[in-house]
DNA sequence: GTTATAATATGAGATATCTCATAGTTTTTA
DNA sequence: TAAAAACTATGAGATATCTCATATTATAAC
């Protein structure tokens, strides 16, 4: 990890301006972080010092469980936050989080502007949103999870990183993704082969027929 | 449900008082509803008018899926928000909720108040953190559903919910909750009682063997 | 470039969990 | 208080998913 300086350190700033996220002037606080791909911004247990808020770049949030499982959460996006659990709970079990691409995030010191920070409007407002968007999402992952087979949850994902109808996320990934084990994920795609849904073109799947992904997928949906 | 008028509207507003939560004068706005036990206090699908605030009993969060499955995603108890995914989305799946018994609430009209409120530092900080640990909860629960069997969610539950060691719940809404089959749900506990960790009592459970529950449930936990 | 590491691939057997059918019991409702 | 509805209970067979073993291929590290 690099701390950016100087003239690399204002053109992100100038880059990006998060004015509009808060009510007061943070701009001289704020500090570059950059990531290399496969760095850990912050690794399992070990609370950060700042609130960050990703500008550029990917990440992912693991959690490992006893058993030697490894739940992979979520991804993070561009203007996602990390470190908002742990500026909003002193005692707070961090959760891994490690980029898939170079990233370069804005940091915001606890130290000095944890008290400020919740006593502002326009960052609270924007974080309450992120947050109920962070429940709803996990919500519905989780009852899915329990209502819906792989096969469903599969075609859904499927559709969603399909890049021009090109298959071809890391199993191994999504493996952790939707909490299955690597054979499983595998037994499944045959299966989507075998029935006309996928086609395999060397390591990725292209989808052949959509309506009928779609149909698994919809299956989600409620309401 | 009755909204609650004179005696008993400024009965519960004196018992109950809520100035700290907000940081304008809204008392005068603030409805009180009674629901009876079992009543809907939103029904899938139709969002609310108001933002509810517990005061008194006791209430569960429903989702049902298009292949007839029925989650429990949650329970609500006092001090917890209603709507207020509504409140901070204009567009959003509300999620059932049914009281277990008699309930009251506080009641305030989006309708004057939804701008007001997204503007009040005191209750945006109180509902970021009611968020907040809504969604590490979620994702918990997520992760460990996938990654560990019945037995070991179960044994938590049993831990969580058993009075004086009796554990006594509904099968029905322990499957709805964790998310299993009530076949199977009453199969790991005939194992537990197989076990020697649990006796079954007419239609409860006592607990014989903690520390071999605990062990179990133990293994949910990280870090 | 070569070696080490990570990712893909497949088979076979085990286990967790589900579906369905059926019956008795308790609670709610009329 | 009788009928309806909800809940408990158990068996048997089906399916979803896991574990482990092993081989091959691609990617990263030296």
């Amino acid at each position: 990890m690099q701390v950016l300086q100087k003239e690399k350190r204002s053109h992100y700033l100038d880059t990006y301006p998060v004015a509009h996220l808060f009510s007061f002037d943070i701009e001289e606080s704020i500090q570059v972080h950059e990531y290399d791909r496969g760095e850990w911004i912050i690794r399992e247990g070990q609370p950060p010092d700042y609130l960050f808020y990703v500008i550029e770049g990917k990440a992912k949030i693991y959690i490992t469980h006893q058993n030697g499982k490894v739940s992979l959460l979520n991804f993070i996006n561009q203007a996602d936050y990390i470190g908002e659990m742990e500026l909003l709970h002193e005692a707070y079990y961090s959760k891994g989080i490690q980029t898939t691409t170079k990233t370069i995030c804005f940091a915001i010191p606890f130290h000095n502007w944890r008290d400020k920070l919740l006593e502002d409007v326009k960052f609270l407002r924007h974080l309450s949103i992120q947050l109920s968007d962070k429940a709803t999402l996990m919500a519905m992952k989780y009852s899915q999870s329990l209502a819906f087979p792989l096969e469903n949850r599969l075609a859904d994902f499927i559709l969603q990183t399909a890049d021009d109808d090109l298959y071809k996320e890391k199993h191994i990934t999504v493996c952790d993704f939707l909490g299955v084990s690597y054979r499983h994920l595998l037994h499944v795609l045959a299966q989507f082969c075998d029935k006309g849904f996928l086609k395999k073109e060397g390591h990725a799947y292209r989808i052949i027929n959509k309506s009928a992904i779609k149909a698994l997928a919809d299956m989600l949906r409620n309401g």
